[in-house]
DNA sequence: TAGATTGTTAATCGATTAACAATC
DNA sequence: TAGATTGTTAATCGATTAACAATC
């Protein structure tokens, strides 16, 4: 189903406008989306009330070109000549992220990689809440991290579909990470986030995201290496 | 310092090459190598002798001429008709993205993100060991983590100078973060690990890569809201 | 009005892919 | 040799940027 009328809202007109074709949003414009969010937030309680694409565009270190392309495929938030409120833009990329709702997520792996991430405020802070924590380490089960219980990982399919999650985050190790992968998947998790090193393998329904903190220091070795 | 000789002698040919004109290499190309490693290591294991681009592609998600592509950045390493021989691409990738030597590293943050990082596996198997923890907290100073000991930030200049580290990882509080980056570059760290959700300002001699955990789960909420 | 800045188009840049000669 | 697969070129695709008319 798509949504023609999405973008259109977005805009806010008065008018009725003719329904713009939906473009496909690329990874790297949500990726800045993030990054503009992040920067009006600050800018918010410096108590900026405006802001050119110049501007912000130097504060993320991309071009002020693209800025205004990104914000263009949701809408026209700014004012020709003045430049775009703070408050609205900082709400409009919320509503564009979906981070005007709560979101809830099932942790699987309460390791230390498990315990950073469920301890994490920047998550909270956008709407993202932990409802769920698996383990298979017997020594972890039923202790609680704040009013969360970490509960055997042969419980999750029960518990996933008596209280069902938006989002899935995979901390376990390797091996066990297309298991979560699978369970996640018949229990009708769309959101996984894996931070497992391996690919793993999903229907196209789910959306996969990975982080792999190997990677940046890899990235980084190469360019010292040379 | 351009090192014309490097690219050169990855081919290990036994006749003298023309110097290859040295490309520039994306952060794309650099973010597969470490995927094709990743395999790489899992295919030894299984004990798989040699593997084909075609293959290789198939078990990273991309297509056989990017595999390709990427290698041929660097060298020569298959057979035609036949492919590569696993045990020597990794080595060939390895000594590419620099994994084939000791990386020490200084972790500022001793907070449950440090802690996940300070023992990640995943690191020391890569060549990458921390060396020493900072953190402002007074409860912290003086517990080792390990065989290091929480110092109190204000020692870092000092301990640094003494004992230098390839690279420096920010797991502060957003606040801080800047000030770990200053004094990094001060101390002449040419990489730098970024945890902290905001844009840092390091002179171009730096490396600067940043990990945001918040970004990746942004961008799910940004497709599961449509 | 004059100055500033958006939203958008067209040009540019860079990354990916298809195709194939080279060659094992 | 015939079949397979690399390394590389040229074509394609997609993302970024420059430029400017629209307009506050």
């Amino acid at each position: 189903m798509q949504r023609k009328v999405t973008s259109s809202r977005l805009r806010g007109g008065n008018r009725a406008m003719a329904a713009p074709v939906i473009e496909k949003i690329s990874e790297f414009t949500v990726r800045r989306l993030s990054t503009y969010y992040r920067i009006l937030l600050d800018l918010e309680q410096k108590a900026a009330t405006t802001i050119s694409s110049a501007r912000l565009a130097e504060l993320c270190g991309v071009t002020s070109a693209q800025v205004r392309k990104d914000l263009s495929y949701f809408g026209n938030f700014g004012t020709r000549g003045l430049g775009y409120q703070v408050d609205e833009l900082k709400g409009a990329i919320e509503n564009i992220l979906g981070l005007n709702k709560r979101w809830t997520m099932a942790l699987f792996g309460a390791g230390s990689l498990g315990h950073a991430l469920f301890f994490h405020q920047g998550f909270r802070e956008d709407g993202f809440f932990f409802t769920h924590v698996f383990d298979t380490d017997g020594s972890k089960i039923g202790h609680k991290w704040e009013d969360v219980e970490i509960r055997p990982f042969g419980e999750a399919k029960a518990v996933l579909k008596a209280d069902p999650v938006d989002i899935g985050v995979i901390a376990t190790p390797v091996q066990s990470a297309q298991d979560v992968a699978n369970l996640l998947v018949e229990r009708g998790v769309h959101g996984i986030l894996n931070f497992a090193p391996r690919q793993l393998v999903v229907p196209k329904e789910a959306r996969l995201r990975n982080v792999n903190l190997a990677v940046a220091l890899e990235s980084l070795s190469f360019f010292l290496s040379r």
